[in-house]
DNA sequence: TCTGGGGTCCTGCCTCGT
DNA sequence: TCTGACGAGGCAGGACCC
């Protein structure tokens, strides 16, 4: 989902334009959540409607653009998007619904290109140069896609077709909703030069805020400073990428699979908890359910990552790179629980804890390692029955005993 | 105005082995 | 045996993305 907000950019939408030599396509849900919730609240179409949490500390997830016109947008606090638009009405998320259509959405894509690289549950880039004889040229296969997602589903999507992905993702970011855009490969600079460095795929806030020091606004501005001198002022990577960006320079292929680099869970209470005992607790539940997508994934890992947010939201992140890599709950935990008393924020309001397992492997192919003298401890083999319960019973079939007590506290208070 | 949750990547600093 | 240079890897923080 599109969450970047540009404005004030470039020339009016267009289809017609030449696309040979165009073979990315950037397809991109719009509004996507708040569309898959209207299907099953039609009464709602044409209404302010917004996706998030109602009550605690939430953000806005989705919004539809009549919600989006009174200023909401993506990942803005729900108290602030409630005041803006106090007469929209919010649903709360339903993941598993979103997940069934992308699935199918991306089976659309699949049927055309076996390059697909999916970016979120409702984005992908699709290469299409090898599909041109048997569907046409990329500009067609496009409105194909288009039309297939609403026959099948009932939402729309935006499609950008370009000779890079950088491209494809301005041009379907410039012609939502519910449009098609062809950037022809000889039109790529004139397309980019009048739009805000902010469009730019790595600007963020602070890198505009750098850029705009340095008097560089536009995309077209940012192309006439010397590579050496963004380099020598945004950093290495960061100066080059963006120098290469800005005269369409992006030779990024699309890559079909992307292997996972980590894999964590974090959580935000409700309201700030300086009690260690509750963050030990919380900290047992997230080792279990990152441990419980390692094994489901067929991954190992190796550093143990653990995020603490203080109640002033500055935040502080420790890491430990074991001997051997895990997919153990209980090892996960332990080094979590070392890694929060070291940092010496027991007594610390925090409002987030989040476990992350890092250094990433596939299990099949790491044979585990017992250090002389050192017993299997089971875990490993209790943990694997534990998810063979979950399987048939339901996520609370199997629980830590602590969790339990946990949860009988939290239902007695 | 008060900021979720899932990630990737980059940078600077430090330690350790050679 | 000591010392300095250097590269690799670990660690922490931050920016950015959806």
């Amino acid at each position: 989902m599109s969450r970047k907000q540009i404005t004030g950019i470039g020339p009016a939408p267009r289809t017609g334009g030449d696309d040979s030599g165009c073979p990315i396509l950037h397809v991109d849900m719009d509004a996507f959540f708040a569309s898959v919730e209207l299907l099953d609240r039609p009464e709602l179409r044409g209404r302010p409607v917004i996706v998030g949490s109602p009550a605690g500390r939430g953000v806005v997830l989705s919004a539809t653009y009549e919600a989006r016109s009174y200023g909401v947008h993506s990942a803005m606090p729900m108290s602030r998007a409630r005041r803006l638009c106090p007469q929209a009405t919010v649903i709360p998320p339903s993941h598993g619904k979103y997940s069934e259509v992308s699935r199918g959405v991306m089976e659309i894509f699949h049927a055309v290109t076996p390059l697909v690289e999916p970016i979120a549950s409702d984005e992908a880039f699709l290469d299409v140069g090898g599909a041109g004889r048997r569907l046409g040229p990329p500009g067609a296969i496009a409105a194909m896609i288009r039309a297939q997602v609403l026959e099948r589903y009932g939402i729309t999507c935006s499609v950008g077709v370009a000779s890079s992905k950088f491209v494809a993702k301005l041009a379907s970011k410039q012609c939502k909703p519910d449009g098609l855009l062809v950037v022809p490969a000889e039109e790529v600079v004139a397309f980019l030069h009048p739009l805000p460095v902010s469009a730019l795929w790595g600007v963020g806030e602070r890198t505009e805020q750098s850029l705009v020091r340095l008097g560089i606004r536009t995309v077209g501005d940012l192309a006439r400073i010397p590579p050496a001198t963004l380099r020598r002022e945004l950093g290495q990577a960061v100066g080059a990428h963006l120098a290469a960006l800005a005269w369409g320079r992006d030779e990024r292929p699309v890559t079909a699979h992307v292997p996972d680099k980590s894999i964590g869970n974090e959580e935000t209470f409700a309201a700030d908890v300086d009690d260690p005992e509750v963050i030990r607790r919380e900290l047992l539940r997230l080792s279990e359910k990152v441990a419980a997508r390692m094994r489901g994934s067929g991954h190992v890992g190796r550093t143990v990552s653990v995020k603490l947010r203080r109640a002033d939201f500055s935040t502080i992140t420790r890491s430990r790179t074991l001997k051997e890599p895990t997919d153990v709950a209980q090892e996960i935990y332990v080094t979590a629980c070392e890694l929060f008393e070291a940092a010496g924020l027991e007594r610390v309001r925090l409002r987030l804890v989040g476990v992350r397992m890092e250094n990433l492997r596939p299990a099949d192919s790491t044979s585990r390692q017992l250090a002389l003298g050192e017993r299997e401890t089971g875990w490993r083999e209790a943990e694997r029955a534990m998810d063979k319960a979950i399987r048939r019973f339901g996520p609370d079939a199997v629980l830590p005993a602590s969790l339990v007590r946990g949860r009988l506290d939290e239902m007695e208070a």
